[in-house]
DNA sequence: CTCCTCGACTAGAACGTTCTAGGCCGATGT
DNA sequence: ACATCGGCCTAGAACGTTCTAGTCGAGGAG
């Protein structure tokens, strides 16, 4: 018996009724596809607009094998991650995928969103920044395609998409030594994900330049940046920080001027990210971008490609990251 | 014709076939629904367990007229939004409801994220600060069950659940007056959900105490809160400034420091929301705090009402907020 | 011994789509 | 005149679940 209720959701057969054709037919104008006269197209249109059809996406996806549907998992409390969000539904937009979201909360961990994912029915997995290990992730990539973005993965089940961390901090001591910097420390990010790569081409920009390296321990909010502040302010200050990301080096710079220091008169800092905050006029942050756009666009195509199984070379995409320079970094004096 | 390829997902047939039973019956095992022995019920979830049976989510809410799903349409940008979608999964598991999430960014509006949410059938929607127009939102709750989270909403057609913003503004001013303060301005939020609430509780309790009332545009985020700044730094200051949100204020804060002025020493200042960056120790901004579990619960549970058919009196759901005093306020000198 | 009841189980319809396999009809080629 | 074709359309079977309406057999009451 079909319920008919007027509060009923219409369907297919509602419009098929009303226009007096068949359900497939209907299915036919609606999805664009061909066998069907101009005639019939507008009146079937015509009247789904006048009942308010909308297609019940559950009831398609059952019935198609594909669902066109990128499952994405970020975490709720990262700017950053909103950011790629925000690319990743243009991307997934332009190559005619939907997304589903799951967030990764402090109550709800990385696990349970991605179980969440698979009951979808989502045909891959797109991962911003995840924590699980890596025998965690090779083990998901056998059940379907997984996109890893923001975090190199040592193991070749996966794709990674990423930027070249290590260069964006070649770049940032550059800058800095071109300014004539000659002591420069860097607050790293601990266990984040891309903390050891930045830190690595800290090391390897620095010791290229014949200084010492320095490393204080740091993290990802501004109290760990503050944290780290603190610690350099015990001993002697160096003239300039490199930081994990714009959020902690927000915590340094301000720690450094209320203890009396000048930002960048007495030490410069170049932050990561070049987030909003880091481009906000009052504190005007030179950091180390990364480019969401193309880092977007390669992991949807990559998803794509394993789904059309094309063939790829490479698991590892790297994308070139650009130092933008602002106001807190000038020379020492 | 069953396609067999081994990557295929197991379902019900497949569960039934191997433990020799109906799909029927594996479905009862699963739900837990009444009606199967125990020694069944243990040999069909022995056999789920060894092929990685996982039920398929789409196919269960299509049969079963409710799907148990809630959608959730966020700001992306909005730190706020990202706690308020941590209590609303703890408080949708509790109720056994799972969420759907869509997102608004810069490329993609409430429409579209709305829009996407109502073709995965979700039973109801949970709205963080829509900017829609009333009457958009009063259609929509034509079609299903809608809550607005944080934002006052001047109609009967919805529900809302939302801080008590005027006593906020209350709380924050009659703490300033308790130091002594009688030079109180506010810098407001322009058109964001809540700001006009905020700016009349302000307007309200300067005016209660006799004092004269003034206003400086601001906005939602840092450089909003910095132009608001040196804004005020063009004419007589204030000894106290209360603030749409923590991000502004932080804007506030930072172009004062800049200009040299001392917060709190020369200007108090009051931020909004309690975010994290508010309790970053070395800005340690007092603070306006929203019960976000409180909040959250609410939604959750009113939506969870309306679907069941319980009358509810009250549309407008008001919870009290709560002043967290730090360091960023201090009696006037 | 028959009738009932009750628990365990199953067949098959439904949910709202898409897809496959055709049917019908007028036009075209021979 | 007859096969053939192509454009438009439809019937009906999927998809993987849940739900309804049973069937079957064992055990208890009469």
């Amino acid at each position: 018996m079909t319920r008919t209720g007027p509060d009923r959701r219409p369907t297919l057969a509602d419009v098929a009724a009303r226009a007096g054709v068949s359900t497939a037919l209907v299915s036919i104008v609606l999805r664009d596809a061909p066998g069907a006269s101009a005639a019939t197209r507008e009146r079937v249109r015509q009247v789904a607009a006048e009942i308010g059809y909308r297609p019940d996406s559950r009831a398609r996806l059952l019935r198609s094998s594909r669902s066109r549907l990128l499952g994405v998992v970020f975490g709720v409390q990262h700017a950053f991650h909103g950011d790629l969000v925000s690319g990743l539904y243009a991307a997934a937009e332009r190559v005619g995928y939907e997304l589903a979201l799951s967030a990764v909360t402090p109550g709800r961990d990385e696990r349970r969103a991605v179980a969440g994912l698979l009951q979808d029915r989502c045909e891959a997995l797109v991962l911003l920044g995840p924590s699980s290990p890596t025998a965690a992730l090779a083990d998901l990539a056998t059940r379907l395609p997984v996109v890893v973005v923001a975090r190199p993965v040592r193991s070749t089940a996966v794709d990674v998409v990423r930027t070249a961390d290590d260069e964006g901090m070649h770049l940032a001591v550059e800058h800095l030594l071109a300014l004539g910097h000659r002591d420069v420390v860097h607050v790293d990010g601990g266990r984040a994900p891309g903390a050891a790569e930045r830190r690595r081409g800290y090391r390897e920009a620095v010791r290229r330049a014949g200084l010492p390296a320095r490393t204080v321990p740091g993290g990802l909010a501004e109290d760990d940046g503050a944290a780290a502040a603190r610690a350099l302010l015990a001993g002697p200050l160096p003239t300039a920080v490199t930081v994990f990301n714009d959020r902690c080096a927000l915590g340094v710079v301000d720690v450094l001027r209320r203890a009396g220091g000048s930002v960048p008169g007495d030490v410069s800092v170049v932050g990561y990210d070049d987030s909003r905050i880091a481009r906000l006029t009052s504190v005007d942050l030179t950091s180390v971008a990364q480019d969401v756009e193309q880092l977007t666009t390669l992991a949807v195509t990559r998803a794509v490609e394993r789904l059309d199984g094309v063939p790829v070379a490479r698991r590892d995409l790297v994308v070139p990251p650009r130092l933008v320079v602002r106001s807190s970094t000038a020379p020492p004096r």
